[in-house]
DNA sequence: AGCCAGGTGTACA
DNA sequence: TGTACACATGGC
């Protein structure tokens, strides 16, 4: 029994898999034994989701309800969401022939989807979490915030978090959040993309409707939301193609090891690399990420 | 000890 | 437009 999903030609469960193994830190999903879990929010209701590789489809379950249709169905989009499932991605394999550095990515990795962020708010928090410190401490900080200010269930002596609405956090306090180790700035960003989720009007399909550059202008609008974080955002939320944080320092890592560069890329290198990689930054980007991992 | 981590806003010239 | 600086903490 369980929902199943079809899934792509390009598709390999174990790449996605192990990228959400990287780290142990993370709380807002977890992996164990081949399955990943997640818990879900839908229409008021905690549902905690198991996805699992069944050769030629995703199996998915609900482990802690029973659901109906309407349920059934918004989990499914969920998953493919999250996964980037719908997304076609011969035209970036074809691409990536062309060139040594991709040709071999893309076939380190092959099969491997972007692994997103169907949540706007959590995806802003957790790239403005990350700004300037090391990840290992970003994720401290996540873990904090979201044991404290998320919801939770516990399943078989195991707790699971969701991620708090835009409604709660809008309600902190930057002291509430310098307690947990946020910066005071960091405690103010946070506040403010609450905010413009909530009284703004900022929310995906507008981000996705207005274009790329109007969608980027309008997260550079909020404090502390600057190039890095409105391309990640635009890149692993949006989803934009092209969108690439390019001031990203794990980028940099990565493309000087690829390329056994000397020293970090350049700004001018990193923009002509942009323009060449053109559609395909993100994916180019997020596969560069996965060459960093260690966990194999 | 000092610099760098999945940056950004502000303060100056 | 460009550059210096603070920011929280941890790892090396």
């Amino acid at each position: 029994m369980g929902i199943t999903i079809k899934i792509p030609k390009e598709f390999s469960f174990k790449a996605g898999y192990r990228f959400l193994d990287r780290s142990d830190k993370e709380c807002l999903h977890r992996v164990n034994e081949g399955k990943v879990y997640k818990l879900l929010l839908i229409d008021g209701e905690l549902l905690l989701i198991q996805i699992e590789d069944s050769g030629d489809a995703l199996t998915v379950n609900c482990i802690n309800k029973k659901v109906n249709n309407a349920q059934t169905k918004a989990i499914k989009s969920y998953v493919i969401e999250w996964w980037d499932l719908d997304y076609y991605l011969k035209p970036f394999y074809r691409f990536c022939k062309k060139d040594k550095m991709l040709k071999k990515l893309s076939d380190d990795h092959h099969g491997l989807r972007m692994i997103g962020f169907p949540d706007l708010l959590e995806c802003l928090v957790w790239a403005i979490i990350g700004q300037q410190i090391n990840l290992n401490f970003a994720y401290i900080i996540k873990r904090r915030f979201v044991e404290k200010y998320g919801i939770s269930i516990v399943h078989q002596g195991q707790s699971y978090f969701h991620f708090p609405d835009a409604e709660s956090v809008s309600q902190l306090t930057v002291e509430a959040l310098k307690e947990l180790k946020f910066s005071r700035q960091k405690a103010n960003y946070t506040l403010n993309v609450a905010n413009a989720i909530l009284h703004e009007g900022l929310n995906k399909n507008a981000l996705k409707e207005m274009g790329y550059a109007e969608a980027k202008a309008t997260l550079k609008n909020i404090k502390g939301v600057g190039d890095w974080t409105a391309d990640y955002a635009l890149m692993k939320c949006i989803r934009y193609p092209n969108a690439i944080p390019l001031g990203d320092v794990g980028l940099h890592n990565a493309l000087k090891a690829q390329l056994k560069l000397e020293a970090k890329p350049s700004k001018v290198v990193l923009k002509q690399l942009a323009e060449k990689w053109a559609i395909h930054s993100g994916y180019v980007c997020f596969y560069l990420w996965s060459s960093l991992l260690n966990n194999n």
